[in-house]
DNA sequence: TCAACTTGACAATATCAATGTCATATTTAC
DNA sequence: GTAAATATGACATTGATATTGTCAAGTTGA
């Protein structure tokens, strides 16, 4: 590419290769879920049930780092197809919290086995020490980016 | 994760952190747009002619990875901007070759170096190893990623 | 108490992209 | 050389993902 310094050419196709790793990533996901009764976004409220407990529809959002207003969609599927029940909320009594049901617990166990044992058979491929140092550079990266796109100016 | 077996756990954080790193460049990118008159899509299609000369909108079809219908999208709109112009191809009458105008050259080679800077200064904070490190790591579980979901069971 | 905020529900909108269709042009097989 | 298959541009429809706006009811805090 004449004209353009291209120093930084590693770290830009690293971060050039998110979309594509994304894409991928979704599109093994969703292969996972075929014989399920799943979406890739119920699947998405089970899982945070799963590794936080009880949430309201604003605590998934949050984590999730999208409009309540759409999480309350993924989430009123969730129910609607029994994977996840209401229950009260102590701190407020409109808004329930949100809790996997046994059958919502089983499914969502069994999709994060068969995808860890995915990660697995893909992570025998690498030295643990190259999967840990890619993790911190793409975490950091990311931070920094997120930084970046805040500033006013670069 | 009660009942389940994270023992490729980073792998599967580097996997799940492609989406907020993909989100954060975006973010980034469409940043540094806004004092021209490029949109994310029209940038797509500069850097490609930048990077590989004259193209016709089934090879920028190719190389995104993306329906041709929605490339003549953009095409379109980078024409309409004065960005690109048509010239006669040579292996087709009616099917154009693209071209920068000097105009669309001097934006994106612009664009990207603003862009490369800013990879710059994020790089000073890792080593090269690490960085290339995670590159090759990325792009190896990408590659792996793609074909698991095109495998009929794992 | 009263103003500000939170939540669920619902509607409208935006963006990115795939899919379908058609006319025209091009390539390939015969 | 012609017929069939394929490629291309143009345009329309549809789908998925997510944001934004609005409202009524509930909650919080001064």
């Amino acid at each position: 590419m004449h004209n353009v310094d291209m120093n930084a050419k590693p770290l830009y196709d690293l971060v050039w290769a998110s979309r594509p790793l994304m894409q991928a990533a979704e599109a093994c996901v969703e292969r996972g879920l075929v014989d399920t009764a799943l979406t890739v976004r119920m699947r998405a409220v089970l899982e945070m049930l799963l590794a936080h407990g009880e949430l309201a529809v604003p605590d998934i959002a949050e984590k999730l780092e999208i409009k309540r207003q759409y999480v309350q969609l993924m989430v009123n599927e969730t129910l609607a197809s029994g994977f996840t029940t209401q229950r009260p909320n102590p701190r407020h009594k409109r808004s329930f919290l949100l809790a996997l049901t046994d059958q919502g617990r089983a499914v969502i166990e069994g999709i994060m086995q068969k995808e860890m044992d995915v990660m697995k058979d893909i992570a025998a491929d690498f030295k643990d020490e190259d999967v840990s140092t890619a993790l911190r550079v793409v975490q950091a990266v990311m931070t920094k980016l997120k930084a970046k796109a805040e500033e006013q100016t670069w």
